[in-house]
RNA sequence: GCGAAAGUGGCGGAAUCGGUAGACGCGCCAGCCUUAGGAGCUGGUGGCCUUUGGCCGUGGGGGUUCGAGUCCCCCCUUUCGCACCA
């Protein structure tokens, strides 16, 4: 028997059973379809944007429209962000909460490789599958300002974005070593390649050298870096992005070539107070310069490792745990401190990408640098003593150091230089300032700053993305399309399959290529590459409040009420990815003048990931859960309900089915109250418990804990204490048997109603309340002076060790309390023939004796 | 290796300006109701002991304190991120 079907029958059977009331039962699936009903007929998603006197942009990250359908992962995601909206609607506020569909990119075209289906076919499927699951599960979504990246009146404004970067020198097409995918068959950014891996399909990431359009994202390090110390955003998340950004200070050395010569190696460093140790010079492999320095004898043995080291992958090379190799080139430079000439190799420990593709060789205090100069025979010079290990009155020119069998790294004001000419005897964390302004003095060197971030590479060879708005003209070069020309669409083609050669699928279409000139008319070429799926996330909440205005990417006044985005929640996994992006974009258009503001999220919170058996849910594992089955069977409100329950909201938890029995029975209970305290109602007990009908003290005062407990538990994210407070207070007024009163049921049905938003709705209706509960109902504040009772129980220690309570006066003083606790029996057996040296007294907390 | 977070009953998790550890829920136990129960109701539920009482207990070990899950030091484990970044 199917489990819908069978809870029908348990239902009907129990309803026809074991009531004797005659209250209706509860049936999910038809509460939920009338107001879903409701709400879609009369609009009440649907903030007026124009005039919206207090905006709430509620922002949750735009999910890819998988095949496969929403998936509890998502919902959970989801469900997180909608109680939020929904409260902050109740709170008053005009809250905005748009939905949309990430839906270009690597990942949809495989799919429709895989199932052969083309993907402007499949697309569509897709998105009215998950519209409908979204719809089912009761997530608050404004459907009237919708964002599908596919559309072309979406792209056309993507296109757009590229065009005033690249009018603002921006984006810049130049030859580059990029990471190339031999499965995906496409470029990667450095951020899509985990561990040398494609993050995608997980093969190998190897180089190719492709000229590509390039995001000068570099240009912005520093503020993307100095923002974040204002903007309200998870911590793990700041830093992780301060960790990509990968700021160092240090300082730019030139060493010049021994021979009479004006050329020079540049190299970075975080240890300028280390250069008098600087025995060696190691240049990348791919580094220009290496020519410079190659002699005829060393020739053979230097091409025959810049073939090997070429013939590497990714992975391979960039093992830390790798032994080193490289190979001399017979040339020398100069030590700029020492004037001292040093020998120049080759070696693949040292990367193009980072710094100046070179670096001065410390073996002494640099363990890379140490296992090279082991390998090889290098000398080791150590310049940096130990703590206290130079004898007061000696020389630190002239000490000398055992050399250990690891690099020396220390460099705090502790360790002293030595060695090191003039700078000998200077503290080591304050000397490499010192060596860098004298270097500076004679042009041979600059204090520097480096970031490990590299420019976006936007260029992919694949089809499925907006074609880059650009096109190549013999006569005048590279000619942007002009905007009123955009969108360039991107053509239906049969046959997309990328290729080895990394020429895209548009470079097949003749008819897509081939184009006049817009400046002079000639004959001209398109370009035919599409840009990164992360350019189309990177913009799309500056188009929700504007998808009704299709001349322009953002309306001036929509922008400015509704944006930046009030509260933004998604998963960590975009940390670094699309959070930087969309950022680095919304400060170029505020540069350019299109945007007031520079960061894009006033609010940033990370939600954590659902698991399920320990594992990630994921196709491989098995363990993937549809939530149409849960909705199915006990209704999107449990459901709901019960996925924020299962643990904090912002770590994510573990998927169990037997946990969503809880989430049930509290909304039977819920749905019983509300209906036995009408009943009661109705039969004449209206004020029963409260002559004068005020409520009883003690639940009135658990109602005010209830409400400040939630009200600052749903602002916060922390979904579970909210809904365990409520559970509490369920609990509190159904705790002796009577009828709850409708004062007592009405602020649950309001502070239940973000989760439970169906079921709210449905009780607030039978209460009396004005449809719809978010747009009538006003959400209960708390009084101070209710949350406590006038008297109140505190634990009474010897010696920190419990041994009674007292009921005492609030605000009791300490002779008070010691009376009282000294007539407790527990309490007197502890204090009999010990001396009673000291009372600690927490006045309304504790009462501590220390005896003995 | 570096960085971040975390380790609490059978389980998910509460509680950190230091102040009754285990809220809330699952599961389990007992009783009630029922022809029946993956239904409902009531009560119980950290461990141990010599059980009107007491001891132990928040990964392990030290420390500070009248008092530590919470603060400090050392160690172990797990998860996640980055990883030859000079």
């Amino acid at each position: 028997m199917s489990r819908p079907l069978h809870f029908a029958i348990m239902a009907a059977k129990q309803a026809h059973l074991t009531r004797e009331s005659t209250e209706p039962m509860y049936n999910p699936t038809d509460v939920e379809e009338r107001w879903q009903a409701f709400w879609e007929q009369n609009r009440t998603n649907e903030p007026n944007l124009n005039e919206a006197a207090d905006p709430f942009y509620n922002l949750m990250m735009f999910p890819y429209p998988s095949a496969e359908g929403l998936h509890v992962g998502n919902l959970y995601a989801f469900t997180g962000a909608d109680v939020h909206g929904r409260f902050q609607r109740l709170r008053g506020h005009d809250v905005f909460q748009p939905a949309g569909f990430d839906a270009f990119g690597i990942h949809s075209e495989n799919f429709a490789l895989k199932v052969g289906v083309h993907p402007m076919d499949l697309i569509p499927g897709n998105i009215a599958n998950f519209t409908r699951q979204l719809k089912r599960a009761g997530i608050m979504y404004d459907w009237t300002h919708t964002v599908d990246t596919t559309d072309p009146e979406y792209y056309r404004w993507t296109q757009w974005i590229f065009l005033q970067l690249y009018k603002a020198g921006l984006a810049e097409k130049k030859e580059a070593a990029v990471n190339w995918c031999p499965s995906c068959k496409t470029v990667l950014a450095n951020e899509q390649v985990i561990s040398g891996r494609c993050e995608r399909c997980d093969s190998v990431v190897g180089q190719k050298i492709l000229s590509q359009w390039f995001f000068k994202i570099t240009e912005f390090s520093q503020r993307l870096l100095d923002n974040l110390e204002w903007i309200d955003w998870s911590e793990t998340t700041r830093t992780a992005q301060r960790n990509w950004i990968g700021r160092s200070e240090g300082a730019t050395l030139r060493f010049r070539l021994a021979e009479e010569s004006d050329e020079a190696v540049s190299v970075f460093t975080t240890r300028p107070d280390t250069i008098f140790g600087a025995t060696f010079l190691v240049l990348a492999p791919e580094n220009p310069l290496v020519d410079s320095f190659v002699s005829g004898a060393q020739r053979a043995a230097v091409d025959e490792y810049l073939a090997a080291t070429a013939a590497l992958d990714l992975v391979e090379r960039k093992k830390a745990d790798k032994e080193k190799s490289g190979v001399f080139t017979g040339g020398w430079a100069v030590n700029p401190a020492t004037g001292e000439n040093v020998p120049v190799w080759i070696a693949d420990y040292v990367l193009m990408e980072y710094g100046t593709g070179a670096i001065m060789a410390v073996p002494a205090h640099d363990q890379r640098d140490f296992e090279f100069a082991r390998t090889y025979g290098l000398p080791i010079l150590p310049v940096v003593a130990p703590a206290g290990s130079v004898d007061e009155g000696a020389d630190p020119a002239q000490v000398s150091v055992a050399v250990g069998d690891t690099a020396f790294v220390e460099h705090s004001v502790d360790e002293i230089l030595i060695n090191s000419g003039s700078f000998s005897g200077r503290p080591a964390s304050q000397a490499g300032l010192a060596i860098v302004e004298s270097l500076a003095e004679r042009g041979l060197g600059d204090a520097t700053v480096n970031y490990r971030l590299h420019d976006w590479c936007i260029s992919r060879q694949r089809y499925w993305g907006p074609p880059i708005p650009v096109i190549y003209c013999e006569e005048c070069g590279v000619v942007p399309v002009p905007e009123e020309d955009l969108p360039v669409v991107l053509p239906r083609l049969e046959q997309f399959k990328p290729s080895d050669d990394g020429i895209a699928p548009l470079a097949k279409s003749a008819d897509f290529y081939e184009v006049e000139c817009p400046d002079c008319g000639g004959a001209a070429r398109r370009e035919t590459d599409v840009s990164d799926t992360f350019l189309d996330s990177a913009w799309y909440f500056l188009r929700y409040p504007s998808t009704d205005f299709s001349d322009r990417a953002m309306d001036p006044d929509m922008t400015r009420r509704w944006l930046p985005v009030d509260t933004y929640i998604g998963g960590e996994e975009h940390s670094v990815l699309h959070l930087l992006y969309s950022r680095f974009i919304t400060m170029v258009l505020h540069d350019l003048g299109h945007v007031e503001f520079e960061e894009p999220y006033k609010k940033f919170r990370k939600h954590g990931l659902l698991i399920r058996n320990g594992s990630k849910m994921s196709k491989s594992r098995g363990n993937v859960v549809s939530p149409d089955q849960y909705i199915g069977s006990h209704g999107a409100d449990t459901f709901r309900a019960y996925l924020m329950f299962l643990g904090p909201y912002t770590e994510g938890g573990d998927f169990r089915d037997r946990g969503i029995a809880g989430p049930h029975r509290f909304m039977q209970k819920v749905w019983d109250a509300v209906h036995a305290s009408l009943e009661a109602e109705a039969g004449g007990e209206a004020e029963a418990g409260g002559e004068d009908g005020r409520l009883d003290e003690n639940i009135e005062r658990k109602l005010h804990q209830t409400i400040k407990q939630i009200t600052e538990d749903f602002a916060d994210l922390c979904f579970n204490t909210g809904i365990a407070a409520l559970m509490e207070y369920l609990n509190a007024i159904r705790a002796d048997g009577r009828a709850p009163r409708r004062a007592e049921v009405e602020p649950l049905v309001i502070m239940l109603a973000p989760v439970a938003p169906h079921l709210c709705e449905e009780l607030w209706g039978l209460l009396g309340g004005q449809p719809s509960l978010f747009d009538h109902a006003v959400w209960p504040e708390y009084n101070a002076s209710k949350l406590v009772a006038d008297s109140v129980r505190i634990p009474v220690q010897v010696n920190g060790k419990l041994r009674g309570t007292v009921e005492v006066p609030r605000g009791a003083n300490a002779d008070t309390v010691r009376e009282v606790a000294l007539e407790e029996e527990g309490v007197r057996r502890h204090l009999e023939g010990v001396e009673v040296r000291k009372t600690i007294h927490v006045p309304d907390r504790l009462l501590n004796f220390v005896v003995g």
